[in-house]
RNA sequence: GGGUGCUUAGCUCAGUCGGUAGAGCAUCGCCCUUACAAGGCGGGGGUCGACGGUUCGAGCCCGUCAGCACCCA
């Protein structure tokens, strides 16, 4: 065996060891239990947080697979429309071309070429961190199959009456040249300003102060090209009287009314607001109500279109915006300008700022109860079941408080525009004739013979594409062979669980749990794990922009810092922030990142995944966790070194000591709770039950004990105790495997045939679970009782400062007759693990040497002065033990002699509080006595 | 404005049923002891954000406030 684990060549050795033996697909006899990967999606490679998502789900799916269920993996990636759109446009804009030099047809090509790419990269990862997908499976949302179920999805929907088509105002990114849906829009505050415009009253119309013009106060000047009213409260006794009456409304020379309409903040700028239906969603709505025109002033690139006076048109939006207000002041009609706080709605993919605009979008209802027909509509249909499967408990979600988040959206949900004017994505299944009439089918072919149009009608198919989450809230169905029925679907949906971020809950959660109802029937899964978000070590959130990401794959094989740093300050949107991110890498990484392997990396996130949390990776953390690996590994090495061929007949008589009933019964303890956190999903608390076991236990304590075990003579022990060494070890392999997959199978294979298991994997074999009858109270009381005893040696000794070479002469005062009789049955123990003589017992009443102590119950362990000890030092060491007894004890005192207490509580906390505070007393008076004795020399 | 979460050792975080606060990292001392120096042994380090309430007893339950983060409008 190596002297040192070496992370690399492990994980070569069995990843593909494990995907070519076909371990990875559903198999057993047990019950079904599958996981829906969250399609990544294929815009590039995978982060930090897919890195941790993926541990959870591999994590779950090598349990259940342990467990003999039936375990699926899905594995697949999302075509992700706008978002792989971008990066390939901005690909192609770095090589001097564009979209539209390529035409739909050459750049949609470019996109599979960019999708092969990205798609091989996450793959290559994903198999990287060893999680166990059933590649065979492997998916992807614009596979032919799945756009099939994608059309299918649509095509019920309309045919239920739970899809239309209208000219809506919508969410228009104008640099994307598409709508986008509400939850692509982020509000983001910024400074702005408040402009305050005069605008001239029309005919006789004067205000309450005798002036010919009102003063409306706007954030956006230049939509004043296309406003077609303005409005004021009702009840406001400025301006009532001039309801119904007229402005000239400057620059555009059109006369618009003045209406009166209670949405109206009279406390807000003037209580005047000029009304601009086209492009604004509260004007659109006053707009409706007031059947006030509607003027578009902008093109699909937000510049102003010919609808507006000739002097701003094809001026770009911000540009118009000044020449609106130059042209305003100029002609003297600029009352004042304020700062203003105000709320942007940014593009989350582009990043600017989107229009409201006005467009033809293919929408589904999710709000009406009933349609015009009778039939239910996309409340009743699709929403309120979304409701009631969480409200029922047909879904659970972990942790709980996030069904909230849940109800809430869905209770204030709108219709979803699901149409986008993409090139990438799935080509929306509707045809238009040369009238404008709309036929919605599977294919062209459908369409005529289901409306029975002719042959030679001419026919378009629309030429927009659906929203990703279009096709993606069918991923649990599509994956599994939906719509037809097939055995996958049958055995495999509802999925187990959905490991998921909180950040789309909304987006897809939601959708998916909305969409598997209406067309399956069913929910999607039973429980949504929500985990939280991977930031840097700052607290913030990792982005390329900021230059803070890290490449999981840099923390599995390490990376120099000149590497880091390239990595992080090429390809920039905003190449000005390298130099920031070159200072801030150099100060969290100077000498680059270490490789601390995919077991730790995956321990790490493991050990920090508690609920409800976001998560500072914190790389300290990841070293901790590969030393992690490391012990484990010298721990098997120490094993096999002592059991390989060490035994002519290891199948003869064993004799167990206490410290391997010790060992075998903490382990039974240790299977229990392992279960239990896998069931509430307390990764966290397994990753750290786990490691306190290993290292603090079986290592730092089992093993040391099982040395002078087997350096003696006693083959019945020596064999209990070899047996139990590589038990307890092939036991806690299968019980890290699920989080460390690599170096447990290594050592695995080596620990299990010497612990008489068989099998070509260890991802196979159970997963340890607790046998009662194996709890030995008796064993661990003693192992507890020797392990204090040990504590007091090495106390004086380290106090003392006496090297662990001097092998120390030992006395025990006091003992009583079960002290006496551990002491005799351990005395092996002892002696191996302290460096001392063998214990000499007082008689009663027999006077000790002075002598260095600790205190253990009511004994006292006794390691005399003679020649070894500095007076001083030990005097020190008793003092401050003492000062510790006397405040504890001086506040147990405190608290039984209240009155509230004694009354209060109940008798068993009464008793132990007596009981403490006789102990303390006593170990008080021995410490009083010994300083005595030591001063005295 | 509404909501959620967080605040515990220098740092990153646990803390289950209300009963004397724990881990890793960092730190200090001793030690290259035959599994492991990526280590062993021992130690130090806490007003559990603040205030109030409930309780015999509060890190934990309730209320108010402060700070931070996020979501929604």
């Amino acid at each position: 065996m190596d002297k040192t684990f070496d992370p690399r060549a492990i994980e070569a050795r069995w990843r593909d060891t494990w995907e070519r033996s076909g371990w990875f697909a559903p198999q057993g006899s047990g019950a079904p239990y599958s996981i829906m990967i969250p399609p990544p999606n294929v815009t590039g490679t995978l982060h930090m947080g897919h890195a941790f998502q993926h541990t959870i789900m591999d994590s779950l799916t090598r349990y259940h697979r342990m467990r003999g269920d039936d375990t699926l993996w899905q594995p697949g990636t999302d075509h992700a429309g706008i978002a792989t759109q971008m990066v390939v446009e901005r690909n192609l804009k770095l090589a001097g071309s564009s979209r539209l030099d390529l035409g739909r047809e050459k750049f949609v090509e470019k996109v599979w070429e960019w999708k092969k790419y990205s798609g091989d990269t996450i793959e290559n990862q994903i198999r990287r961190m060893g999680s166990s997908v059933d590649w065979s499976r492997k998916a992807f949302t614009m596979d032919p199959s799945y756009s099939e179920a994608v059309i299918e999805h649509f095509v019920r929907l309309h045919e239920d009456g739970l899809i239309y088509r209208g000219k809506r105002l919508v969410n228009w990114d104008p640099v994307l040249q598409t709508a986008i849906s509400d939850l692509e829009v982020v509000q983001e505050e910024k400074d702005g300003k408040l402009w305050h415009f005069r605008y001239p009253l029309a005919g006789s119309a004067r205000t309450q102060d005798g002036l010919d013009y009102i003063v409306v106060a706007t954030t956006r000047p230049e939509t004043m090209l296309g406003d077609t009213a303005v409005a004021v409260h009702p009840e406001d006794e400025r301006y009532k009287h001039l309801i119904g009456r007229k402005v000239k409304l400057p620059l555009s020379d059109r006369e618009i009314p003045i209406v009166g309409d209670d949405y109206v903040d009279r406390e807000f700028g003037t209580g005047c607001v000029k009304i601009t239906p086209a492009h604004d969603f509260n004007d659109y709505a006053l707009g409706q109500r007031h059947k006030l025109p509607i003027i578009n002033i902008f093109t699909h690139t937000a510049a102003i279109n010919d609808e507006a006076p000739a002097a701003y048109r094809g001026l770009d939006r911000f540009e118009a915006r000044k020449r609106v207000v130059a042209d305003l002041e100029a002609q003297g009609l600029l009352a004042k300008i304020d700062d203003h706080k105000l709320k942007l709605p940014i593009g989350d993919r582009s990043g600017v700022v989107v229009e409201p605009y006005l467009t033809d979008q293919w929408f589904v209802d999710l709000t009406r109860k009933t349609l015009d027909d009778g039939r239910p509509g996309g409340w009743t249909a699709i929403t309120e079941p979304a409701i009631h499967a969480v409200e029922g408990g047909s879904i659970k979600f972990v942790p709980e408080n996030w069904s909230n988040t849940y109800f809430h959206w869905l209770r204030n949900i709108q219709d979803w525009c699901i149409s986008r004017q993409l090139w990438w994505g799935h080509r929306i299944p509707a045809w238009y004739d040369a009238d404008g009439n709309i036929y919605v089918a599977r294919n062209e072919a459908e369409v005529r013979s289901k409306y029975q149009l002719p042959d030679d009608l001419p026919l378009r198919q629309d030429e927009d594409v659906f929203d990703t989450w279009f096709s993606s809230d069918i991923w649990p169905l599509a994956t599994l062979g939906w719509p037809q029925e097939t055995p996958e679907l049958k055995k495999f949906y509802p999925s187990s669980v959905l490991v998921t971020g909180f950040d789309i809950i909304f987006f897809w959660v939601a959708r998916l749990v909305m969409m598997g109802l209406k067309l399956h029937g069913d929910v999607p899964f039973r429980e949504v794990y929500v985990h939280g978000l991977i930031r840097d070590s700052e607290g913030q959130k990792m982005s390329k922009s900021k230059g803070n990401v890290l490449d999981p794959l840099d923390l599995v094989d390490g990376i120099s810092l000149d590497e880091l740093l390239k990595k992080r300050t090429t390809g920039l949107m905003k190449p000005e922030t390298a130099p920031k991110i070159e200072k801030a890498t150099r100060k969290d990484y100077p000498a680059g990142i270490e490789a601390v392997g995919v077991d730790a990396l995956r321990y790490t996130f493991a050990s920090l995944a508690s609920p409800g949390r976001d998560i500072r990776f914190d790389f300290s953390r990841a070293a901790g966790y590969r030393n992690f690996c490391n012990k484990i590994w010298n721990a098997t090495s120490y094993v096999l070194m002592n059991c390989e061929e060490q035994d002519p007949n290891p199948d003869g008589q064993a004799w167990l000591s206490e410290a391997d009933r010790w060992i075998i019964s903490r382990l039974q303890k240790v299977e229990a709770e392992a279960a239990e956190h896998f069931r509430s999903y307390r990764f966290d608390l397994l990753a750290q039950t786990l490691y306190q076991f290993v290292w603090n236990e079986y290592c730092d304590w089992y093993l040391e004990l099982t040395k002078p075990t087997l350096r003696g003579d006693n083959d019945s022990a020596k064999r209990g105790t070899r047996r139990t060494l590589l038990r307890v070890l092939e036991a806690i392999l299968r019980l890290l495997h699920p989080l460390m997959p690599f170096v447990t199978e290594d050592l695995w294979q080596r620990v299990a045939p010497l612990a008489g298991k068989a099998g070509p994997t260890i991802m196979l074999q159970p997963y340890p679970t607790a046998q009662p009858e194996k709890i030995d109270e008796t064993a661990e009381a003693d192992v507890e009782w020797l392990k204090a005893f040990i504590l007091g040696v090495r106390q004086i000794r380290s106090g003392m400062d006496i090297s662990p070479k001097i092998t120390l002469p030992l006395l025990v005062q006091d003992a009583a007759a079960a002290d006496a009789e551990r002491i005799a049955r351990l005395a092996g123990s002892i002696t191996a693990l302290t460096n001392v003589q063998e214990p000499l017992l007082l008689a009663a009443g027999e006077e000790p040497p002075v002598s260095a102590t600790s205190l253990l119950g009511s004994m006292k362990i006794l390691v005399p002065m003679a020649g070894l000890i500095d007076k001083e030092a030990e005097l020190a060491r008793l003092r401050k033990k003492k000062a510790q007894t006397e405040s504890d004890l001086a506040k147990n005192l405190a608290r039984v002699s209240s009155e509230k207490f004694v009354n209060g509580a109940p008798p068993e906390v009464l008793e132990r509080e007596r009981a403490r505070i006789a102990q303390q007393r006593q170990e008080l008076a021995a410490l009083n006595e010994q300083i005595g004795k030591i001063e005295a020399l």
